[in-house]
DNA sequence: GTTTTCATAGTACCGTTGTACGATAAAACG
DNA sequence: CGTTTTATCGTACAACGGTACTATGAAAAC
């Protein structure tokens, strides 16, 4: 064998399979042994990468965020040139929820982290463990600009709006990860909110004046 | 000591030192030994009581169920007598949420159980480990009269709003319960989606005809 | 060509966990 | 009063977890 070997890359390969064990049987359930046999190595090659088990977890958080992270780039260059701020604030979350199997996957190792953070100081203490942290300003500066084209109330807080948008696709891909609904649903569920938010130009009846005067 | 025992009455305070436990060091980390030793009685007791880990961390999740509603209950007893339906969709919303010391500890052990449902079947099977199976119908229900009462877009379904302000609920409590933001703050953004989907009956100028026409 | 370094493997150790077994005091029952 | 049941306890066992130690073949360095 080589002697030299790229360690960065190796450790992407473990934190893979770190990811896939845990998306199967949780991930508390998952340690060096399972992971090792995932990756079709030794226990100890594991160790040797990743010498401690918060680090084999904070390896795979880091994997875990990266891939996320280039999923929401490729949607966002995706889209059509004239950016539409509402289209890519559709995007994001779009591409936040599980709506396909890869997402679906990363989404319920992603809740699985959330919810070791929520009792393990170490993880928690990591940025970005499961806040919207680095979102909500993308999205509160994109609510702005819809706002300044004139697609939403005035008086609403760009802010606020971002916040309801977040924890609005993270409810629903709660439920869709749980079994409750489809992940149709889901998205179906976004778009009703995003026509609330941002009414379309419409040549139709005006949503909300049907019930006033 | 006696010999007879309420059974169901023992049950009730391991199951409430479980949830003690696993609001602190997280439910994967709680065991026969620590329930024993918060109960203060021995670890065999709880055994006694809870013959498998299974059982035990079934019988926490229906503690934790039992607890969960009766505040809910207590909250919509709590409301003024004619009843309006909106006050009690916020009502039932707002006392799900982590909005104080009591209910942020239910928040976070049942958030616990939802994530260990993703990928332990045998609780998955259990009926409303975490979505709102029970709380759907019931919330569509109250939308639905609110709307039979001029209260809203009569063009909504009201299953997809029940669903949409569940998901909302749960999103910022999750946020709420990460420590991205407070509870005063997921109580203003449940509000502000309650005014967007119920506009008050106001005397102030309407909200959206303000960037129509 | 020898020596050092490095990636990999096997195995062993110690703590913890769920679970089982046996013991005991007290109450209930005859 | 004796016996049986029952709630409780202490201890033990087998398995599994993370972690550490040692070995080994191969490439690099000199």
């Amino acid at each position: 064998m080589p002697k030299r070997v790229d360690h960065d890359r190796r450790r992407e390969e473990l934190a893979g399979a770190l990811v896939r064990c845990a998306r199967v049987h949780g991930l508390h359930a998952t340690g060096f042994r399972e992971v090792a046999a995932e990756a079709g190595v030794s226990v100890n090659l594991v160790q040797y990468y990743f010498p401690t088990k918060q680090q084999l977890l904070h390896g795979g958080l880091l994997h875990l965020r990266a891939r996320i992270s280039r999923r929401l780039s490729h949607a966002l260059a995706a889209l059509p040139e004239p950016a539409d701020p509402v289209a890519q604030v559709r995007a994001i979350l779009v591409h936040l929820m599980p709506h396909d199997q890869d997402s679906a996957d990363l989404y319920r190792v992603h809740a699985a982290y959330a919810a070791l953070a929520l009792t393990d100081p170490a993880l928690a203490a990591q940025p970005h463990t499961a806040g919207p942290d680095e979102l909500h300003p993308v999205l509160t500066d994109l609510v702005t600009r819809a706002g300044q084209q004139g697609r939403t109330d005035p008086r609403r807080d760009p802010r606020t709006t971002a916040t309801t948008l977040l924890a609005l696709a993270t409810g629903l891909s709660a439920y869709t990860t749980s079994g409750y609904h489809t992940a149709a649903d889901a998205v179906r569920g976004l778009d009703d909110q995003l026509d609330l938010l941002f009414p379309p130009a419409d040549p139709s009846p005006v949503r909300r004046s049907a019930l006033r005067g």
